[in-house]
RNA sequence: GGGCGCUUAACUCAGCGGGAGAGUGCUACCUUCACACGGUAGAAGUCGCCAGUUCAAUCCUGGCAGCGCCUACCA
C-alpha cells in the first residue's frame, strides 16, 4: 500500500465546500427508503429580512447533529428548510429602502410595492440558503418551502376559512394594539415592554356646578380628549358622594360624568381615574360596562385628530402630551407633576411606542384550540427539554387571549374575504370568487388586510409536506419527531403550532421540543446590531471553518443555558479538528509498504482491547447523550475519547510498534489504527461534519461516504474493564515517574534506572512485565524492571508511591530531602484527613445500617487505599531520611 | 406584582447525594521525524450566604443576597 499524503495543516477552506456539493449532488440529504419510522426535523424558518446570526447557527448545528445521527443510525431522514416572509419586518426593510428614494409604500401601489418585496425576499433567500450550506446543514433541499409559496398559501387559505366556518375567526371593534410607524394592528405577544421614564401629571377637572375641582392622574395627559367618565372606586367613602356628578372636561367644552368601577384603586394616585375607553386597555373594559362610547383622538398615523382642538391637531401623540400640559397649567388645570417609571408597550419591530387603538380586526378565538394544546401536553404526548419550559407553555395557554391576525400591511396572505359594495354582504372563500353570490353584483372587493404572518408559520410542520393535501410526504413524516428552537418563540410559535396541528390534523406536530438558549456575547447581552456585538457565522467558518463551529456550540450548548461566546471560543473546535487532522496524517503517512491485514479479536493485545472499551464507552456515551439531547456530553465524549485516549496514549503506544522491523507487527498495528480511525470518524461525524467526511473517504479500508456510514453504538463483545484497569495502572506509572523528574528538576529526557516494585505477584504485576518497555518509552525513562519479590535493592532511590505499586528511580542528582519529604508529610496530613473521614464514616452505626452496599464497600475500599499510601509514604520519608 | 434561570479555578462553563472537573489563560520545561492549533509537568476553588433534611450536602428543601430573563391593565 502507498502512503496517503495529507497536507501539513488542516484547511477546511480545502474540502468543505466541495463535499457539501458532492453530498447535494448523491443526494445523501435525501430521506432514505428504509423501513422504520422516520425521523422527521423542520427548520424554524429564517425571516427572509437578513442574513443567519449566531442563534442560527447555534439551532442549525443542533438539528444537523440529530439529523445526522439518526440519519446514520438507518431511520429515513428528512429536515425540512424553508424561510418566512416575515410580514412587518420585510415590509419595513422595504419602506427603509425605498424612503431612501424619498417614496413611501403609497406612492408605489399595492402591486409595484409588492414587487420590490418580492425583489428583497428572493435576495435575502439566496443569502440564508448560501449560509445554510455553508455552514453544512444536511436539510433536504428538495423539499424547501416558504411561507408564501403556492402550497403555503392554499394552506393558510384552508385554515382561515375553516376555521371561519367553525366559528372560530371573528371580525369586530377592539382596542387593539397599534404600531403607528409601521400602521397596523399587533398581536398582544408581538408588543414588547419596556421600563420608560414618564411623568404623572395630576389634572384638576372643575364640578360642572362649580362647587370645586376633582384632580385625576394620568401619565398620558393628551388622551383627556378622549375622557368620557372618571370612574371612582364604589368603596371609597372619599368621593361616594360625587359619584354621577358631572365634571367640565378642561380644554373642551364638553362634560363628563364620575362614574364607581370597582377596578380603581383607592391607594393609587387620587383614586380617581379618567376614563378614555378608546386609548387605554381597562378604560375599554370599563366603558364597556358602563356604556360608555369610545372617542378615538388618533389619526392611524398616531398624531391627534379633528376630535382634539384645533391647535393639537396633526401632532404626534408624545409631542402633543407636553402642548396638552403646558395649556392646561396656562389655564390653571394643572397640579403636580412627578417622575415616574412605568412599563410601556414598544414595537417588536420598529421600537415606536405602541398605542392602544380602536380600530376593526379579525381575531382567532383561542380558548378552544388551547384547551386541545393543554391536554395534549397532560396526556404525555409532548415534551419540552428542558422539562422546565412546559410550565412557560402551559401558563400561557391557560391565559390565552384571543389572537388578532389582522394586519394593516401589503406583504402577507392577503385574508381571503370579499364585500360586495352593493348589497354589503361578505364572503369568506377558499377559492376568489367573481362575483355576490348573494346579489350577483360584480362590484365586489377583497378585504385590505393581510394575515399575521404567524398565521402561515403556525402550519409549518405540516403545511411544508402537502397539507391540506394528502401527500405521501404528509402521510409518511407527519407528525414530526423534533423540534429545536429558541425560547423566545415558544409563544409566538411553538404553541400555536401545537395548536394549529391538534385542530386541523388531530395530532401533535413533534413529540420532543428541545429549547436552546440564546447566544450572548461574554458580557451576557444579547447579540444585535446596534450594540455591534454580533458575530458572523460566515466569518466564523472563514476563519476557522464549519466544523469548528459546529463542534464548539454544540460543547457549549448545555441543556438549554443560554451560550456566551467570542470569535476567540471557536479556537476550541478549531484546534480540535486540527488534531484530528494531524492524527490521521500520522497514520495514513505510515501505510507505505503495509498491507491491512484482518486483525481477529484472539490477536488483540491488553492495549488494544482498552483503546477498543474506551472507544466503546465513549460510544455508548455518545449515544445516549444525543438520545436525551444532551449535547454537549455527546461532544466531550468524543473529545475525550478523540485526544485524551487515542491520541496521547494509543498513538503513542503504537510508535514502538509502528517503527520496529517486523512487518508483520507493522501491519498488524497500522491495521488496527485505520479501524479505530474509521470508527471515530463514524462516531464524530454528527458533530464535525466535513473534516470526517474528507478522511473518512480518503481511508483505505472505507467504502462509502460517511454520512451514510453506520454509527456505533455500544457493543458489549468490546467491554474489556480489567485492561482498562491494567492500562490505568500504566499510566499511573508512567505519570508518577514523569512526575517525580519534574519535581527533582531532572531533564525528562534523562534515562533512569526504575524499580517498580508491585504489592504482590499476580495479574498486574504480570501485566506491567508485559509492558515494561512501554513504560520506559512513555516516561523516557531508561530500563524498568518490575520487581513482584521485593528482591531488588532500592537503598537510595527516589520513591514514588501508587495504589498497588510503587516506583523507585535511581537518581544522581542532588535531591532536595527536605522539599521531598515536606511534599510527603503534607500529602500525608491531607490523607490522614480523608481516613479520619472515611473511619467516621465506617465507625457510624447509622451509616452502616443505611448506606447502600455499594457506598460501603467503596468507603471500606478507600479506607485501605489510603492507609496503603499513608504507609508508604511513611516509609518514603524513611528511606528519603537516609539519602 | 407573579414566575423562571444563574451564582463552581483569573475567564467561559460542565457536573450534581458518598474522595472538586473541562477548555482558555497562567508558570516551568520541551522545537523528539502527526500536530507549537503540539507535548510534559504545575499553581489555582471555604462549589454566593444562612438554616434545615440526611449516616453523608457543591448537589435535596426553605430563606436571603446579587445578576439576568420572561410575564402582568395599576391610571
Amino acid at each position: 500500500m502507498k502512503a496517503i499524503e495529507l497536507d501539513k495543516v488542516y484547511n477546511p477552506k480545502n474540502f468543505e465546500d466541495r463535499i457539501y456539493s458532492q453530498w447535494v449532488e448523491d443526494g445523501d440529504f435525501r430521506p432514505s427508503d428504509a423501513k422504520g419510522e422516520p425521523f422527521t426535523v423542520v427548520m424554524p424558518p429564517p425571516n427572509v429580512t437578513g442574513i443567519l446570526h449566531m442563534g442560527h447557527a447555534l439551532n442549525n448545528s443542533l438539528q444537523d447533529i440529530l439529523t445526522r445521527y439518526y440519519r446514520m443510525g438507518g431511520r429515513p431522514t428528512l429536515w425540512v428548510p424553508g424561510t418566512d416572509h416575515a410580514g412587518i419586518a420585510t415590509q419595513n426593510v422595504v419602506e427603509r429602502q425605498i424612503a431612501k428614494e424619498g417614496l413611501r409604500r403609497q406612492d408605489l401601489g399595492r402591486e409595484k410595492f409588492l414587487e420590490r418585496t418580492w425583489q428583497v425576499k428572493e435576495k435575502h433567500h439566496d443569502i440564508i440558503v448560501r449560509q445554510l450550506k455553508k455552514i453544512g446543514s444536511s436539510c433536504d433541499w428538495e423539499h424547501e418551502r416558504f411561507t408564501m409559496d403556492e402550497g403555503l398559501s392554499k394552506a393558510v387559505r384552508e385554515t382561515f376559512v375553516s376555521l371561519y366556518e367553525r366559528g372560530l375567526i371573528y371580525r369586530g371593534m377592539y382596542l387593539v394594539n397599534y404600531c403607528p410607524h409601521c400602521g397596523t394592528a399587533l398581536a398582544d405577544d408581538e408588543v414588547e415592554h419596556q421600563n420608560d421614564k414618564g411623568h404623572l401629571w395630576n389634572i384638576n377637572y372643575p364640578l360642572a356646578d362649580g362647587s370645586g375641582f376633582i384632580t385625576v392622574a394620568t401619565t398620558r395627559p393628551e388622551t383627556m380628549f378622549g375622557d368620557v367618565a372618571v370612574a371612582v372606586n364604589p368603596d371609597d367613602e372619599r368621593y361616594r358622594h360625587l359619584v354621577g356628578k358631572m365634571l367640565k372636561l378642561p380644554l373642551t367644552d364638553r362634560e363628563i360624568p364620575v362614574i364607581a368601577d370597582s377596578f380603581v384603586g383607592i391607594e393609587f394616585g387620587t383614586g380617581m381615574v379618567k376614563i378614555t375607553p378608546a386609548h387605554d386597555p381597562n378604560d375599554w373594559e370599563c366603558g364597556k360596562r358602563h356604556n360608555l362610547t369610545p372617542i378615538n383622538i388618533l389619526n392611524p398615523d398616531g398624531t391627534l385628530n379633528d376630535v382634539c382642538p384645533e391647535q393639537f391637531r396633526g401632532i404626534p401623540a408624545e409631542k402633543a402630551r407636553f402642548m396638552v400640559a403646558d395649556e392646561l397649567l396656562k389655564q390653571g388645570y394643572l397640579g403636580t407633576v412627578q417622575d415616574y417609571d412605568h412599563e410601556v408597550g414598544h414595537c417588536y419591530r420598529c421600537n415606536t411606542t405602541v398605542e392602544p387603538y380602536m380600530s376593526e380586526q379579525w381575531f382567532v378565538k383561542m380558548r378552544p384550540l388551547a384547551d386541545k394544546a393543554l391536554k395534549a401536553w397532560k396526556d404525555g404526548r409532548l415534551e419540552f427539554h428542558p422539562k422546565r419550559w412546559e410550565n412557560t407553555y402551559s401558563s400561557w395557554l391557560e391565559n390565552i387571549r384571543d389572537w388578532c391576525i389582522s394586519r394593516q400591511l401589503w406583504w402577507g396572505h392577503r385574508i381571503p374575504v370579499w364585500y360586495c359594495k352593493d348589497c354589503g354582504n361578505m364572503m369568506v372563500k377558499r377559492e376568489d370568487p367573481c362575483c355576490c353570490e348573494k346579489c350577483g353584483s360584480k362590484n365586489i372587493e377583497q378585504d385590505n388586510d393581510v394575515l399575521d404572518t404567524w398565521f402561515s408559520s403556525w402550519l409549518w410542520p405540516f403545511s411544508t409536506l402537502g397539507w391540506p393535501e394528502q401527500t405521501a410526504d404528509f402521510k409518511r413524516f407527519f407528525p414530526t419527531s423534533t423540534l429545536v428552537t429558541a425560547y423566545d418563540i415558544i409563544f409566538f410559535w411553538v404553541s400555536r403550532m401545537i395548536m394549529a396541528s391538534l385542530e386541523f390534523t388531530g395530532e401533535v406536530p413533534f413529540k420532543d421540543i428541545y429549547i436552546t438558549g440564546l447566544v450572548r456575547d461574554k458580557l451576557g447581552r444579547k447579540m444585535s446590531k446596534s450594540l455591534g456585538n454580533g458575530i458572523d457565522p460566515l466569518e466564523v467558518v472563514d476563519l476557522y471553518g464549519a466544523d469548528a463551529m459546529k463542534f464548539t456550540l454544540c460543547y457549549l450548548a448545555a441543556q438549554g443555558q443560554d451560550v456566551l461566546i467570542d470569535m476567540d471560543s471557536f479556537k476550541m473546535g478549531s484546534k480540535f479538528a486540527n488534531k484530528i487532522w494531524n492524527a490521521t496524517r500520522y497514520i495514513l503517512m505510515n501505510l507505505e509498504g503495509r498491507n491491512i491485514v484482518e486483525v481477529k479479536k484472539e490477536d488483540l493485545n491488553d492495549i488494544d482491547r482498552w483503546i477498543y472499551h474506551s472507544f466503546n464507552e465513549n460510544a455508548g456515551k455518545v449515544n445516549e447523550a444525543l438520545k436525551g439531547y444532551r449535547f454537549n456530553e455527546g461532544a466531550q465524549a468524543v473529545y475525550d475519547f478523540f485526544w485524551n485516549d487515542f491520541c496521547d496514549w494509543y498513538i503513542e503506544a503504537s510508535k514502538p510498534e509502528l517503527y520496529s522491523d517486523d512487518d508483520a507487527r507493522k501491519d498488524r498495528i497500522v491495521s488496527i489504527l485505520l479501524d479505530l480511525l474509521a470508527r471515530s470518524m463514524r462516531l464524530m461525524h454528527p458533530f464535525l461534519s466535513f473534516i470526517t467526511e474528507e478522511i473518512y473517504d480518503r481511508l483505505p479500508n472505507t467504502e462509502g461516504k460517511v454520512i451514510s456510514a453506520e454509527f456505533p453504538v455500544f457493543d458489549e463483545s468490546l467491554v474489556s474493564e480489567k485492561e482498562a484497569q491494567f492500562v490505568e495502572s500504566l499510566q499511573e506509572a508512567v505519570r508518577g515517574i514523569r512526575n517525580a523528574k519534574a519535581s527533582l528538576n531532572i531533564p525528562p529526557d534523562k534515562k533512569l534506572k526504575v524499580v517498580i516494585r508491585t504489592d504482590e505477584k499476580g495479574e498486574l504485576s504480570e501485566f506491567m512485565k508485559k509492558y515494561s518497555s512501554l513504560i520506559s518509552t512513555f516516561s523516557n525513562s531508561g530500563s524498568i524492571i518490575i520487581d513482584d519479590e521485593k528482591k531488588e535493592d532500592i537503598t537510595g532511590a527516589f520513591p514514588v508511591a501508587a495504589p498497588g505499586f510503587e516506583s523507585f528511580l535511581f537518581v544522581r542528582e542532588a535531591i532536595d530531602v527536605d522539599k521531598e519529604i515536606a511534599k510527603l508529610k503534607a500529602d500525608i496530613e491531607k490523607t490522614k484527613g480523608l481516613l479520619a473521614g472515611v473511619e467516621k464514616k465506617l465507625g457510624n452505626p447509622n451509616f452502616v445500617n443505611n448506606a447502600k452496599a455499594e457506598a460501603i464497600e467503596k468507603e471500606k475500599s478507600k479506607k485501605a487505599e489510603f492507609e496503603e499510601k499513608l504507609d508508604k509514604a511513611l516509609k518514603h520519608i524513611e528511606a528519603l531520611k537516609l539519602l
